[in-house]
DNA sequence: TTCCTTTAATAAACTATCTTATTTTTTCTG
DNA sequence: CAGAAAAAATAAGATAGTTTATTAAAGGAA
């Protein structure tokens, strides 16, 4: 069952008794996207901070020109939604789209509120996803200077294995923040180094 | 008093009670960095998080071929640190150095934790601060990709103007991840244009 | 003020990455 | 399985940003 994954999960960074575990059942919904479907919309609120269970997204910035910029993947475990958009109630700056067909667990806001005022362990496990999400987003932004495309591109392999598994080569030149061209190129010299 | 900025920059955020003040002021201590001296040292565990009531620093990583490149800038009312290395209690990735003298209000990890326990209302706002901070960090990586150097120098601009005039050029430029040279090179352009 | 050190400006040659266009390969759909 | 659509490869020409080197200006200490 869905819901089990989430406790699996939470259970490798905080230990929930069986009325925890209910009132945590009883605050979040479930619900699956096809594939190329939206569960985020650039303008919209983001009304859900979602739990993959299975599938894959993209989360990505549509600039003045149409072009899109990857900001993050989702996969299996991970949180997904328009952090900024979430918790402020207010349009999103990013879309996100699923890539394949996605199975998520959905907090709303006032539902999150409420379960860390009634389960403060909760509230302390956001506050260190979110500090290891900084964590990680401060790097990238110092690896993105220090580092060619190509570096970056072999960082992004070791980094993310499973996913260049599952999404399409343009999609990873986007999150790197190159032409798929470009990485088309890298990839050759790659092949021809060996 | 110093420890008064602390307690009028938090009041804009949650009340504390002069009890909840008093468990604040024994938690924390007050230590003033000169110009050039190291708040945190690259391979050193980050003992402290930071919050600065006057001066400026640069948190920056140092590359193998020992080029330094600025990841935040701090000033009156940010908090830094090496979030990194002080959650995990491991060596630090960067460097914090003094750009002036700067005053801090320094919180050890234990202490911090300490407090979060005491005054939930002090977890609720770490939580609160370090989600803008994430919000703003994937902005930052956003942008990076999606402007021009002249523009995110532009941007940068905008966003801090008081940064600017506190720090040398070739800083700035080590922020945006370009050379100072190509810096002073859009700068002219912009002159030129106007 | 003078000297010394740090910071900024300028410029030419170079390189990484982008743009545009075309072809090939893979995936999807009926 | 055929045909269409999406994704990837390839390549030539263009450009943003780097490198290296030199000069000029600004700031700090004696």
């Amino acid at each position: 069952m869905q819901f089990q994954s989430l406790i699996n999960y939470l259970s490798t960074f905080i230990s929930l008794d069986e009325n925890e575990q209910d009132i945590l059942a009883s605050k979040v919904t479930h619900r699956t996207y096809l594939k190329n479907q939206y569960m985020v919309q650039q303008g919209d609120v983001c009304k859900y901070v979602n739990f993959i269970t299975s599938g894959c997204t993209k989360t990505f910035y549509l600039d003045n020109h149409g072009t899109e910029h990857i900001v993050m993947f989702g996969i299996e475990n991970w949180w997904i939604a328009d952090l900024g958009s979430f918790i402020t109630q207010s349009p999103a700056d990013y879309n996100v789209q699923c890539i394949e067909t996605t199975e998520v667990i959905q907090f709303t806001h006032q539902n999150l509120e409420s379960l860390y005022t009634q389960i403060p362990k909760l509230e302390r496990f956001f506050r260190k996803i979110i500090e290891r999400a900084l964590v990680a987003s401060q790097k990238r932004i110092v690896r993105n200077f220090t580092h060619s495309a190509k570096d970056n591109y072999l960082i992004f392999k070791e980094l993310y294995p499973k996913i260049e598994q599952r999404v399409p080569q343009y999609m990873i030149a986007s999150y790197l923040g190159i032409t798929k061209e470009f990485l088309s190129k890298i990839k050759s010299e790659l092949i021809f180094e060996k």
